[in-house]
DNA sequence: CGCACACCTGAGAGCGCTACCACCACAAGC
DNA sequence: GCTTGTGGTGGTAGCGCTCTCAGGTGTGCG
């Protein structure tokens, strides 16, 4: 029922328990090669009456698998690891390793120096790295080893799949609500400039408004709610007609909306407002904010269980973008 | 400069490039034992060269140590490793592990059952717990080989350290200016009733309306938005004149608030709402959140810290908290 | 009857590292 | 001279597991 010891189970003990040897107990246990059914059902039973669990770090070993996954965050500084998304990337990821015995670690990837992969390349432990918010300079620089054990939430290369909400579509389907509500002065708050995949959302602003015929009016934000603050009132000075504005992240909707009514401008009376990521909070805030869905968790976990399972998957994977319609837009 | 083959340098690679025995390379690296200063340079020199990572699953093998850091969250069902407030503790935990070599793993832990803990005490890649919303029966239950490696967020036991935010401050902070601006007909939404540490808000709730000769009004929540909506709500049928609601959480505040707009009542013209936690969006809501910081990544790099260091530290430390006056109460 | 070909099993090497132990050189003390 | 350190070093046994390889026991077939 229990272990006689202290010491934790090793496969010798249940090999033993069961009455066969090490081989033959690793096999079933690792459910490789063959084994009979009773050496299986015997292996099984010591097993569980032991309570045994394979070392991860001796099967690690021998295998030369890794026990780590990394989340490599770039960003201009190390400050970019304390952001509520990358929270939630972090949290999805350790949620899908936690049964395969692997643990998540969450670093900081610079800009500048594309020899930062190199490192985790050098480290047998870890067992393969989930990039997010990176540029073409590191997917080009993924060292040997890693290779196919790399994904990207943003862009990807040929060797490294991404995996990305329909930025293009979610911000369509936002400015298209925006349009059909009868605003016609529409500026747009974008991420941060050097992120490639931030563009997605811009090019489907600047195609609409072509197409539309109607002005471009961008300002450069950085996903959060202050700068967005900032962006708003410096938008509503270069152009005092604006009359919505889509910003390329809830928190930069919500500071925007804030920031307005400091100024005494209404949302969406005045100026509409609509976000991008759906947080929990959008649906809470004052007025409810306009969004379109940004399944964060689920493009975690995916690129996490494409990094665990090594299989070969499809370059780009991107998760569809739906319009929530609430107040503020 | 470079790795001469594609396969990441081992300890006897950099022991050979030095001219030494792989237990001198190994003294050097690991900074244990005694070695000359010209051997301890010429290690060095050769580990840099060959971009030398020591490889954690040996190092952990040989010395029984794990090399996975399990965030354990108990709570009514596995959707609780959904909360945003999760994800921070995680995010923290993760950042704090990577330089260790250890990675964080996010798990749910059954209320029912002390059995769990045993699970992760047979798994030798487990080199820590970290606790979250636990109880006392999980507490107890401490399997021996986990024994000092364990911390938990929130209440302690005389084995298992506790990190936790000075709930009873922050709530007695929020209540007394709740207070001092003149409400006298004060509620509160509470945390679930299961969670002992959420407790300690409300006994500083009670304490003050006691002491004020002011009527207890309290409601239980769980923290989320959605049943803070819905207190709010029930709170206002049962209490009519109720003119100030503390919400144990922001999550639950911002709920209050929309779901207090939704039937026209005015916070803070007629119901003030305070929350607990400052979480970003607190400054940006409308109206601006009053609250008591809660900071959470400290506690929980602090939690990471001690279960990883191992280090005897004091039974329970308490994070201060402070009130943020904004426009809400 | 022998031979191929399944299916199944156990011995044993070895993943990369640390830690124990034996050893060596040299200095100090009787 | 011999002992007793003291600082430094290398040999080597394993940590717990997987995996290859050499067998060993059946069945079907020429």
């Amino acid at each position: 029922m229990s272990t006689p010891t202290a010491r934790p189970a090793t496969l010798d003990d249940v090999a033993r328990a069961a009455g066969v040897s090490r081989s033959t107990a690793s096999r079933v246990i690792a459910g490789t090669g063959f084994a009979s059914p009773a050496a299986r059902d015997r292996v099984g039973a010591a097993a569980d009456r032991l309570g045994y669990v394979p070392n991860p770090a001796a099967r690690a070993l021998v295998r030369g698998a890794g026990v780590r996954l990394v989340i490599a965050v770039s960003g201009e500084d190390a400050g970019v690891l304390d952001d509520p998304y990358v929270d939630r990337v972090v949290g999805a990821a350790a949620r899908i390793c936690a049964p395969h015995g692997v643990g998540v670690a969450l670093e900081w990837l610079p800009l500048r120096g594309p020899n930062a992969l190199r490192r985790l390349g050098e480290d047998r432990g870890v067992c393969g790295v989930v990039l997010v918010n990176t540029t073409h300079p590191v997917l080009d620089a993924v060292p040997a080893r890693l290779r196919g054990r790399v994904a990207s939430i943003g862009i990807g290369s040929p060797t490294v799949p991404s995996f990305d909400v329909d930025n293009g579509g979610g911000a369509d389907a936002v400015l298209r609500h925006l349009y059909d509500s009868g605003r016609r002065r529409i500026a747009m708050v974008t991420g941060p400039r050097w992120l490639t995949c931030a563009g997605r959302s811009v090019a489907a602003y600047r195609a609409l408004m072509r197409s539309a015929g109607l002005p471009v009016r961008l300002v450069t934000g950085d996903f959060s709610a202050a700068r967005g603050g900032r962006a708003a009132l410096e938008t509503l000075t270069r152009w005092p007609d604006t009359d919505a504005i889509f910003a390329a992240s809830d928190a930069t909707a919500l500071g925007a909306i804030s920031a307005l009514r400091g100024r005494g401008i209404r949302v969406p009376g005045d100026v509409a407002v609509a976000g991008f990521d759906d947080i929990p909070y959008a649906a809470v805030s004052t007025p409810a904010l306009t969004t379109a869905t940004h399944p964060v968790r689920r493009i975690a976990a995916a690129a996490a269980t494409a990094v665990l399972d090594g299989r070969r998957v499809p370059p780009v994977t991107a998760f569809p973008s739906t319009l929530v319609a609430r107040e503020s837009a």
